[in-house]
DNA sequence: ATCCAGGATCTCC
DNA sequence: GGAGATCATGGA
């Protein structure tokens, strides 16, 4: 198996794969993880700021440094987000090697679908379910992530044999849509953020929360603060004295401290108050 | 066993 | 239009 190894600052492999925003990885060995997106897996370690890849197809290395946002500098989103707050400093601290990935649209949206009132575990199996049923072998025993295309006439029922319960019929819902001119990357990249997402709420099962993870984990709209009872709970706790905020004045407040940043600021605080020792009190 | 999950929707007033 | 119940399922 050929080897490549890339140089990439303010990353940890690990850090980023298990900070929530990614559900298809395996890890295979301290340092060393699979990880499936879309089409492609790639199985890849870490050694200090080396990343080594494990693969002969170098034509895939491209799309794997895009995925984990390899052009941007996060030190400097870190020195801005820290110059005036040192609340976040700790929480910078505890997770300085994630990076906000650039994942599939298609899989971003279904998949968060599937996350709503759900464990991670269980959004993870549902997934690999969903994959192995439905998606294009990509040997090992992994699978891609299903194409609209494989998912057009996968019914209500299908889904509910998978154990997506309430939400099969939003993945019907979805599918069809995105199948629809209207959905497209090209169109939907076109739109303001504000406008994205109203476009994205229209999908039946898709709510703030989940659209605004769908534009901060595949669509790269790193200004939006996905909001769920993780970040409340953070949140509140460290800059509000743990009063509890209505969701308009929660979104204003992230939106003011944070600007442009803010979906870094929520991926930092979100790894350090599910992780981290924060409000387990 | 019972609780609850990276919420959204429906149903009341 | 805001608060409260309801939704399937299984991991912890």
């Amino acid at each position: 198996m050929g080897q490549t190894t890339w140089s990439c600052p303010d990353f940890s492999l690990s850090q980023t794969l298990e900070c929530g925003q990614c559900f298809r990885y395996e890890k295979k060995s301290e340092h060393m993880y699979t990880v499936i997106s879309g089409q492609r897996v790639i199985t890849l370690s870490q050694s200090g700021d080396s990343i080594i890849f494990y693969t002969e197809n170098n034509e895939d290395l491209d799309f794997w440094k895009t995925y984990f946002d390899g052009e941007r500098d996060y030190g400097k989103i870190k020195a801005t987000l820290t110059k005036n707050d040192t609340i976040i400093r700790d929480a910078i601290a505890f997770g300085s090697g994630i990076r906000i990935l650039k994942q599939d649209f298609f899989e971003m949206l279904l998949s968060f679908i599937i996350s709503q009132n759900n464990h991670i575990p269980r959004i993870r199996g549902i997934i690999a379910r969903l994959s192995e049923a439905y998606g294009t072998p990509l040997g090992d025993t992994h699978f891609a992530f299903p194409t609209p295309a494989q998912l057009a006439d996968v019914t209500e029922l299908d889904y509910r044999n998978l154990g997506c319960g309430f939400r099969a019929r939003y993945l019907v819902d979805a599918v069809r849509k995105v199948l629809t001119e209207d959905y497209t990357i090209e169109t939907l990249q076109q739109l303001e953020t504000d406008a994205l997402r109203e476009k994205l709420m229209e999908i039946c099962g898709v709510g703030v929360k989940v659209a605004d993870c769908i534009l901060l984990f595949a669509l790269a709209r790193t200004e939006v603060f996905p909001t769920d009872v993780w970040i409340k709970r953070v949140y509140s706790q460290l800059y509000h004295n743990n009063e509890e905020l209505s969701p308009k004045a929660f979104a204003t407040s992230a939106k003011e401290r944070f600007g442009e940043n803010a979906g870094f600021a929520q991926q930092y605080l979100f790894h350090y108050g599910r992780i981290g020792n924060l409000g387990k009190e």
